[in-house]
DNA sequence: GCAAGGACTGAATGATGGTTCACTTCTTCC
DNA sequence: GGAAGAAGTGAACCATCATTCAGTCCTTGC
């Protein structure tokens, strides 16, 4: 027993590791998934093809990584922007501003998170970013219903719903680049009614 | 000039060509587009290979059309069950139904049509098929307003909302395959109140 | 019947890009 | 220093399919 790796070895291990996955975070951002080659992200992390491979079992599986480290991210800056609000409307506003404004700051990501076409088992991953979004609302949601701030409703399916009308919302704004200035408060509008904010 | 295909080699060439988009539907409906190689869509469709290639100038071609075909027949569905409605709370709770209860049906080919990783190319018709609903849903939305029985809105982030939130909000139970008894009903509630119906 | 030309075939081709692996380099510990 | 073994390399490998094409079969009009 000559060599056992030491705590030296291991931080340059997870250096690596860290390193990879930000290379393939910056050229989702920049090329979107299609541009993801696993030679390509080698390169930018300055690794060789094969070292990849020292890390993640599959492609898949880093793009796995890859995409619940960006969704815990947005999720963690939205849910931070809703906590600073007291009242349901509030929260839902800030979710949706905090949400659309992150997206149309990196078009090109936020459509390789929301909707570009991607390995299946990439697929999955997306479902619990969506999931994630969903759970934040449902949580405001079901506590605006005990305190009488909203009408009776299912939180699930109501966070569900609002979930996707702001994915959709957004994906032909991501498209232009840029959204038409009415768009977020009228969602935000669209939003309360639909969650049944009193006026 | 020995030769000029007359009308009954073109209808053979227009029944082959059926027969493809058919075969290529068919797979989509079992397996989804993943399962849907060009040899497997010959094979159904009881052709070589390369005649997929008179028809189609490539695959992307060909399911663009699968594509525009099935969301056509789909949307028309919807249309015509909107359209026996007078208000647009029951034209919007119509096309819920409708578009839920198809789903629910055919959950693959729901799932493939919605939100299945596919080639780009074929991706985009995706878009113009939630754009045909949106539109169709525009269309209920302005009338709304203009009569008065919907607050002031924007139709078209309305109803690109709508769209979001009713496809988002199907993910779930197609993958599941069946939806809770609620989960339509609640559905046509959410949507209602999204729209500004007054109860 | 037959010549012209289209339709049809399906095995071969080719491009892509993920994955492997024989080899080199680096670390550890005695 | 050197042996043991891990980390790192990148060119070669390979599987997957979409696409092509040389050859064959059919249809047409005379």
């Amino acid at each position: 027993m000559a060599y056992r790796s030491t705590e030296r070895v291991k931080a340059r291990l997870s250096a690596s590791r860290e390193r990879i996955i930000a290379a393939a975070l910056e050229i989702m951002a920049r090329h979107g998934y299609a541009g993801c080659s696993v030679a390509a992200v080698a390169e930018r992390a300055g690794v060789a093809t094969g070292s990849v491979y020292r890390h993640f079992p599959t492609k898949a599986h880093l793009f796995a990584e890859v995409f619940r480290t960006a969704s815990q991210r947005e999720v963690d800056a939205v849910a931070r922007a809703a906590a600073r609000q007291a009242t349901v409307a509030a929260q839902v506003a800030a979710v949706v501003e905090t949400f659309a404004g992150r997206a149309l700051q990196s078009p090109r990501l936020a459509y390789a998170l929301l909707a570009e076409p991607v390995d299946p088992a990439v697929d999955a991953e997306r479902l619990t970013f969506r999931r994630a979004y969903a759970d934040l609302i449902a949580g405001y949601v079901a506590a605006g219903v005990a305190s009488g701030e909203l009408p009776p409703q299912d939180p699930e399916l109501t966070s569900t719903a609002v979930v996707g009308a702001l994915a959709e919302a957004m994906v032909g704004p991501l498209a232009a680049g840029v959204a038409g200035p009415g768009t977020i408060p009228g969602l935000i509008r669209f939003i309360h009614r639909a969650l049944g904010v009193s006026p």
